[in-house]
RNA sequence: GCACCUGUAGCUCAACUGGAUAGAGCGCCAGACUACGAAUCUGGAGGUUCGGGGUUCGACUCCCUGCAGGUGCACCA
């Protein structure tokens, strides 16, 4: 699984969020069926933006902001240096110069280097911890630098790469338009591009991880570069006799605004993350405290976490992934629909049905002797009956969301799921006196509580026992 | 110019790759807490699935064509 995989040097923003997401839900998904998933981060790391970042480095740095948040200062260092060498030639010879020399080795360019890998990912991880996303491995461009000499030599080799414009290109004479527009596999500086470290990554998954298959969750706008990249590796693996991955391009839409423009701030830079993901946790808290105002202080605060990163996992991965997602804090956080909040909702009143009818902790009811089998009695009501049509569709949703690696087919059926449950409790109160209907109540709750408490986690979100 | 994505109720979205009467939410209208959490539930109104052809017993789905919006197309990823 190639996900996420942001570049070095900056935060991450709106822009990361589908992929992160989605990933990770297909991720959970394929894992679940039972597949061996590797989650690889492949970070961009590697750039002609280090030049402009080092030579601000080593002239502006300012030491205070760094021990503060390194990676806003990067980001500040980047286009102070961006700026002066638009404004002066000589500085952008210099930037240039800071670029060869990190290349070539010099140490004290790649201190700098490593420092910028280092604090990025920190900073990463931060978010990857609020959405419950942990990599397997984290080899980014970088790590390639040394492997694409063997991808010229091969695909040279094989006759797929000739030289235009000074360039090492692949072109696809059967394809309506791979057959003139170029896959640039080098530069004609001799440097190499993504197309050159994305072919080297392809043969390390391939020949390392034994991968036999790999998912790109990427962009749409990026599906030129993909079936470029699936293409040129499939006829590579086949003149070289190796058996090429299966590669699926995993592709999503732009994130947008209201108007159907790109989400960006007021003043026209990308949303953080950290920012939108504070955003939805203090919405979420102001409708918590709303809500449920008995909660101790503390106790809100970490309902808000849950249910506010849950509202913006569940609100991208309840929607169609191919299609661009409109952004609006009032659906998604909202209180009825197709929401987090909803789903968790029932979850939240599920847990206290166990809590208040068998006394129980929330994690042992499933032994409880009130829950014994034997005990219960046919399904009878209309209600329990739709629940109960409703439960068994679990694995029909399970595997139309995993073989077409669309998470929103699973966050579909939850909902209904939650649906079904919530007209099951408003119509047939389980707590009655005669064992043998509240008994197959209880199993219906526990049933349910499975369903969406396993489809949950596998979308990603976390759930609770109150909110 | 070439290619890909999108077009379904006023709005936001579904419809499990061709199956029965196209479904939800929001909004609107009318109801339900002296029952386990009303962040809930029950009912109602709302559709020429962008237009036009075609294939099929059957089309939102597949093919052709037109329209509208978005995106990509030589060295940033």
């Amino acid at each position: 699984m190639d996900y996420s995989s942001p570049n070095t040097a900056k935060q991450m923003h709106v822009g990361h969020l589908r992929s992160a997401v989605i990933g990770e839900a297909v991720a959970r998904l394929l894992t679940f069926s039972g597949a061996r998933v590797i989650r690889d981060n492949h970070i961009g790391d590697w750039g002609t933006q280090f030049g402009k970042i080092i030579w601000a480095y080593r002239r502006h740095l300012d030491a205070a902001a760094f021990a503060r948040d390194p990676l806003e200062e990067f980001e500040r260092l980047y286009k102070v240096g961006h700026a002066a060498a638009e404004a002066d030639p000589a500085v952008l010879k210099e930037a240039q110069h800071e670029l060869v020399k990190l290349q070539s080795g010099d140490a004290d360019n790649l201190a700098i280097w490593k420092n910028i890998g280092d604090a990025s990912l920190g900073a990463f991880q931060q978010i990857y911890d609020r959405f419950g996303i942990r990599f397997d491995h984290t080899l980014g461009e970088s790590f390639y630098n040394d492997q694409v000499a063997r991808v010229y030599a091969e695909l040279t080799a094989a006759g797929l790469a000739t030289v235009s414009q000074g360039a090492l290109v692949v072109f696809h004479p059967e394809h309506p338009r791979f057959a003139t527009q170029p896959f640039i596999v080098r530069k004609t500086d001799g440097a190499a591009n993504y197309a050159s470290t994305d072919l080297a990554t392809v043969l390390y998954r391939a020949e390392h991880f034994h991968a036999d298959a790999v998912a790109y969750v990427i962009d749409s706008r990026q599906s030129d570069h993909c079936e470029q990249l699936f293409l040129t590796t499939q006829k590579w693996f086949t003149a070289m006799g190796r058996r090429a991955p299966r590669l699926e391009h995993v592709s999503f839409g732009t994130v947008t605004d209201a108007a159907g423009k790109p989400l960006k701030t007021k003043s026209g830079e990308n949303i953080k993350l950290k920012e939108l993901l504070a955003e939805a946790e203090e919405r979420a808290y102001t409708l918590v405290s709303e809500k449920s105002a008995e909660l101790p202080e503390a106790e809100r605060r970490a309902i808000a976490a849950v249910v506010g990163v849950g509202s913006v996992q569940y609100a991208d991965l309840a929607q169609n992934r191919s299609s661009d997602y409109g952004f609006a804090w009032d659906k998604m956080i909202s209180l009825d629909g197709n929401t987090a909040a909803y789903l968790l909702y029932a979850v939240a009143r599920i847990h206290s049905i166990f809590r208040k009818t068998l006394g129980a902790s929330d994690s042992n009811f499933a032994g409880d002797p009130a829950c014994d089998e034997s005990l219960a009695s046919a399904l009878e009501t209309p209600a329990e009956l739709a629940l109960a049509r409703k439960l068994v569709k679990f694995p029909d949703a399970i595997q139309t969301a995993t073989a077409q690696l669309r998470p929103h087919f699973l966050s579909l059926y939850l909902y209904e799921l939650a649906g079904e449950f919530s007209g099951f409790y408003a119509a047939d109160k389980v707590a009655v006196d005669d064992p043998a209907i509240r008994t197959r109540r209880l199993m219906l709750c526990a049933r349910t509580l499975l369903m969406l408490e396993t489809g949950l986690a596998l979308l990603g979100l976390r759930t609770l026992q109150r909110m």
